[in-house]
RNA sequence: GGGUUCGUGGUCUAGCCGGUUAUGACGCGGCCCUUACAAGGCCGAGGUCGGCGGUUCGAAACCGCCCGAACCCA
């Protein structure tokens, strides 16, 4: 029979119907049939109670792309969430997305087929997206449910499904009428390789290999009317743009050029005469400190344009092509043009240098296409004038870490731009709008008919409401991803549009604003600043209670992964070689917030901890054979467990209640290694090893109950971090019907001991079995008498078992021995204040053996000094020279005789 | 170039409002097979807390500058 086949686990847990454990813990059968399992069973289904429920805004990944490091991690830390808060009591939502909307899929949907979008009506290219994305997210569905991460299967969407398409366009709608939205013809960033607009967020950062071409230009006037000069030269990357050229700009600090302001010049090749201008824009560092304006080469050019109010001169198109402005260079790519223009301006003498040049251009994230700043008509959310208020809304949010709140409010304070919202692409969600061909008026979607796709669907109107026009045009964009991705609160709780009471609902308004957001640090000006503007526009309040922002995972080498580094580490190399239990105790050592290194060495750890826990388990099994585990039914009177049970259960009761605070706040960190030194310092190697000694001679129910007690707890308190090798435990030994992780989380019973006695006895163990060490013997080796001076209460038995010592006696008072002041400690955070500039001289004094206790007080350097004795301790040194030997402990001095 | 955060023994890390002897784990060295576990137990070595300067009786902690890293933005 093998480990994981649980059919023999059917008759019923009372009975004790246990195999023993075998020797090894198996965590590569029994991991995936428990996987199995909780997805079969539906352990992790929400309830839909609510008085108790705890919602998770998931992340909905893009599922074009393979789990990496950074889904395993995210997707982790909001588990042990999720665990712990099912345990404790609350009924949770935990649901998944898959981000199947926009260019990321679309690019995939192309790339997987061979096509291009363009050769499809929208409806068919949607069409192939979903087919292709299917596959992939049926991956994704498989990778996370082998990662445990204990999402309600039954609660899943998609960001391209009708359903969120229509709340997707609501939110436009909604944003609409109040007057947030404007649709504007203006600069854009545009990507002429998707031929899109995309946001400013999109582009990023390249280095580029270029040429710098210095070029005359001819001076048709000179600013102060007198100047015999002819020429002047500036400098450019991108001569291309010379068509495109409205007006040269020079620096007001560049004395030796400042006589040309005010004149005008002559563009080379294309011939049209453009003003010359002041602006401190000027970068007087790189080429001869007059730059050209065109409209537009890059975001400074876009600025002037605006601050100058000058001409709109438009030589690219939006594939990249150069228009008829660009005369006999029309209809060629903006890079053949940069060559024919080079040429042609060399041929013609205008071209003084062209040398090569390194520097840094924008690109397309998705695609490194250089962008370009295209006027085009586009839809923009009004952000700007509101700055404030999503501030406030952000300060509503308790933040974990709290720093984390710094970068979401300088990003705020740092917006320029409001936040375009369309894209000129075919996967993604259309907006729900026809123009009027006569008077450009905007008609937009009835609520009730959404989702509508425009270019298929007829507009709810005959005729222009303004205009009386019968003829309209559809809005052929689609939404920018984190218009929808911003919803996602919404999308959760059902947020949707009640035609019957005519206004905006949800359907489960329990779960809004969810309890938590988690989520990397990299997109809180994305995702995160989106969903407040989204959510607090459509609601009026933040749309969560907590967030948790963590870091990124670095390699072993603390750099960042990256594909083009060749350091990226999959999850399934990870997951092929150690237990996903081991994974999830590396990802509990993470400080929430700061980035996350890779460690091999880490998950060997978290190995050898399964192991331990499997190996306790068989102990306590063994240990408690004969014991019927309906004891646990209730709990035993203090009176009825002996001193060193009641000790135990009572340290228990302190781990419990620091855990629960623990996991509440997000410390995972915390609670994972204070867990692990409760469980294998205090329990394996000191309870454990008095348990066992008191249980060799025969049963004894105290320590019997204790030990199921315990190890009862301590597979619920590990649940949330090690699922699986817990189930397995738990199933095995306690309950083979109900699943674990539906347990309620142990609550302190309330013990009450000497812990002051039982941390001394602790001491005097460890302080014995130094001594056998050290004096090379085994540590069964039997001591035939041990005085101990020190308050140890009732757990001298305790000692004497677990030490294999036959008499032991206790001393209150001092022992027999010399003692000598060695030293004095002193508590500075009292002296400090109180002596101030003295404390030198007073530790000097100690030093140098000037000081004299008398009562309770020290006097220093001839009685200079005076410290009442809250301010001091006294070390002793002690020299025994009785029978035997002492060995010193901080609260106890023992003798072996 | 700007902003945010981080920088603690070989490696990863704890260390709230400043209190002098800096926590734990991994790794390393030594000893011990004690009837769950040698993937274990016990003991030990190893740090001028990134650098410089300042505030203070006292700084890993507070301030300033510099260096390095991650992320965001130009």
């Amino acid at each position: 029979m093998s480990e994981t086949d649980h059919s023999s686990n059917e008759e019923s847990p009372a009975n004790n119907d246990r195999d023993g454990l075998s020797g090894e813990y198996d965590p590569e059968a029994v991991e995936p049939t428990w996987q199995q399992r909780w997805v079969d069973e539906e352990t992790y289904a929400y309830q839909g109670d609510l008085d108790t429920q705890y919602s998770i805004d998931t992340p909905p990944p893009t599922v074009s792309g393979d789990l990496h490091m950074g889904h395993l991690y995210g997707l982790t830390l909001m588990d042990f969430v999720a665990r712990f808060k099912r345990m404790y009591g609350d009924d949770v939502y935990f649901p998944f997305g898959y981000d199947d909307n926009g260019i990321a899929s679309e690019r995939l949907t192309e790339r997987e087929l061979g096509i291009n979008h363009g050769d499809f009506t929208r409806r068919e290219f949607q069409e192939k997206c979903r087919d292709v994305c299917q596959d992939y997210e049926a991956e994704f569905t498989d990778d996370v449910q082998s990662l445990a991460i204990s999402i309600d299967w039954e609660n899943t969407y998609k960001t391209i499904s009708p359903q969120v398409q229509r709340t997707s366009q609501l939110s436009f709608l909604d944003l609409y009428d109040q007057g947030r939205e404007y649709r504007q013809r203006a600069p854009t960033i545009w990507c002429p390789d998707c031929e899109t607009a995309i946001s400013q967020v999109e582009q990023e950062d390249l280095t580029k290999q270029t040429k710098f071409n210095d070029i005359d230009f001819e001076l048709v006037e000179a600013g102060d009317g007198e100047t015999t000069q002819e020429t002047f030269t500036i400098s450019t990357t991108r001569p291309e743009l010379l068509p495109a050229c409205v007006s040269v700009f020079v620096h007001p600090d560049d004395d030796a050029n400042q006589h040309l302001v005010g004149g005008t010049a002559r563009v080379p090749l294309f011939g049209q005469e453009v003003p010359i201008l002041e602006d401190d824009r000027v970068d007087l560092e790189t080429g001869s400190g007059l730059v050209m304006c065109c409209t537009f080469g890059d975001q400074t050019d876009i600025e002037w344009y605006q601050a100058h109010d000058l001409d709109l001169r438009i030589a690219i198109d939006e594939s990249g092509t150069m228009t008829d402005l660009a005369d006999e260079y029309e209809g060629l790519s903006t890079a053949d043009a940069r060559a024919a223009i080079i040429e042609d301006l060399d041929e013609a003498g205008y071209l003084l240098e062209s040398r090569d040049h390194e520097h840094t251009v924008q690109v397309h994230e998705r695609c490194d296409e250089e962008v370009e700043y295209l006027v085009t008509e586009q839809w923009y959310v009004e952000i700007l004038d509101k700055k404030d208020e999503y501030l406030d809304a952000g300060r509503e949010i308790d933040w974990h870490p709290e720093k984390m709140f710094t970068r979401y409010k300088h990003w705020i304070e740092g917006l320029e731009w409001d936040w375009c919202i369309s894209r000129q692409r075919d996967s993604g969600i259309p907006f729900p709008v026809w123009y009027c061909q006569e008077c450009d008026e905007a008609i937009t979607a009835d609520r009730e008919a959404l989702p509508v796709d425009p270019i298929e669907d007829e507009p709810p109107v005959d005729a222009c409401p303004d205009c009386g026009h019968d003829e309209f045009a559809p809005d052929k964009d689609v939404f920018d991803t984190w218009a929808t991705s911003s919803l996602t609160p919404l999308v959760n709780a059902g947020w949707d549009w009640d035609a019957d009471v005519g206004e905006l609902r949800m359907e489960q308004p329990e779960l809004y604003p969810m309890n938590l957001r988690p989520q990397g640090h990299d997109i809180i000006s994305f995702w995160l600043f989106h969903t407040v503007v989204k959510c607090y526009e459509h609601t009026g309040e933040a749309p969560f209670e907590d967030v948790i922002i963590h870091g990124m995972v670095l390699d072993e080498n603390r750099e960042a992964m990256s594909k083009s580094k060749g350091n990226f580490i999959a999850p399934s190399e990870v997951i092929d070689e150690y237990p996903i239990d081991a994974t999830r105790y590396w990802t509990a050592s993470a400080s929430i917030g700061d980035d996350f290194p890779y460690r091999e060495n880490a998950l060997e750890a978290g190995e050898r901890l399964l192991q331990k826990l499997w190996n306790a388990s068989r102990l306590v099994d063994q240990l408690t054979e004969d014991v019927d585990r309906s004891i646990l039914d209730e709990e035993r009177p203090e009176s009825e467990l002996a001193d060193i049970d009641r000790w135990f259960l009572a340290r228990l009761d302190e781990t419990i209640e620091s855990l629960t605070e623990r996991f509440d706040n997000y410390e995972f960190a915390k609670a994972r290694d204070d867990l692990r030194t409760f469980f294998w310092s205090t329990f394996c190697d000191d309870y454990l090893e008095i348990a066992k000694q008191r249980l060799s001679g025969g049963g004894d129910e105290s320590t019997e109950y204790t030990l199921l007690r315990a190890h009862n707890t301590f597979l619920k308190l590990w649940a949330p971090l090690l699922p699986h090798v817990t189930e397995e435990l738990y199933q095995r030994l306690y309950d083979p019907e109900e699943s674990l992780h539906r347990q309620a989380w142990p609550e302190p019973a309330g013990y009450d001991a000497d812990l002051a006695a039982g941390e001394t006895a602790m001491e005097v163990i460890g302080a014995l079995r130094r001594y056998k060490t050290e004096e090379g013997l085994p540590l069964n080796e039997r001591l035939e008498a041990v005085d101990i001076y020190g308050h140890v209460g009732g757990f001298s038995d305790a000692i004497s078992d677990v030490m294999h010592v036959t008499r032991i006696e206790t001393f209150d008072d001092e022992p027999e021995v010399t003692t000598e002041i060695s030293d004095i400690d002193l508590d500075y955070s009292l002296v400090g204040p109180e002596f101030g500039s003295d404390v030198g001289a007073i530790d000097d004094a100690i030093e140098s053996g000037e000081f004299e206790v008398s009562g309770d007080t020290l006097y220093l350097a001839d009685g200079q000094f005076e410290l009442d004795d809250e301010m001091f301790e006294i070390e002793k040194s002690r020299t025994y020279s009785g029978e035997g030997q002492m060995i010193e402990t901080e609260r106890a001095v023992v003798i072996v005789r």
